[in-house]
DNA sequence: ACGGCATTTCGAGGAATCTCGAAATAACGG
DNA sequence: CCGTTATTTCGAGATTCCTCGAAATGCCGT
């Protein structure tokens, strides 16, 4: 994963009313939830909603689908992974979010 | 760790500048880098560096320390931590987001 | 084709963020 | 003390972000 997809994605993760809708549609799992439901379960008007989860798809966070006349969201548990996967190979020193060995070896000495 | 701190975190993280700033701190591991060694790094006016580090100092991601007349930064591991451990207990279904951890230990080892 | 339901797009206002030069603070050496 | 170096704070301008009502779009049942 490149940086400015990482940062796309913390970025669209870094506002209340998307990460609590990001956690709603990890949570529902691959069916995911309709537009309607999210916008229930959060309390926001319709346009905020939606300019939230467009942000949050724009991030490549979640997927759309129809069905019927209802747009279902759904997480994209892959690109979760990519980015948890960049931020302990880029932001942990490695492995885990542990400093590289020699100088953690230093700070133990 | 809270939502509240955890979109502190990543909204520090996203950020082209912070984001060069926090993995710079990263590799430079507990000894950290004096601010004027990050500006040069990363070629921004110091007052705009001052800005970014003091906004990663407040989402707790950062530590700083004097040492004669320099100001030394380094990154808080156990912070970034307990992001990850967030993301990945709230935002990756519970099971774990990262199937290639044990890929990257492997390298390490 | 028409009416109604689910959702998005548009537009504007207000808040927060980013940038950077200039002035202020802190620490060292002489 | 004074000058120099390292860094932060202040202030203003430009940009981006968030919110939300109103209008538009898409889909379905009849």
């Amino acid at each position: 994963m490149q940086s400015d997809k990482a940062i796309a994605a913390l970025g669209a993760l870094a506002q209340e009313h998307r990460l609590q809708l990001f956690r709603l549609l990890v949570q529902a799992g691959y069916d995911g939830m309709p537009a309607g439901d999210l916008a229930r379960a959060i309390d926001i008007p319709n346009s905020s909603l939606s300019f939230h989860l467009g942000h949050l798809q724009r991030s490549g966070l979640i997927e759309q689908r129809r069905s019927g006349r209802s747009l279902i969201y759904s997480a994209d548990y892959r690109a979760m992974d990519r980015l948890v996967t960049y931020l302990m190979e880029n932001c942990c020193g490695g492995a885990g979010c542990v400093p590289v060995a020699s100088t953690l070896e230093k700070e133990i000495a």
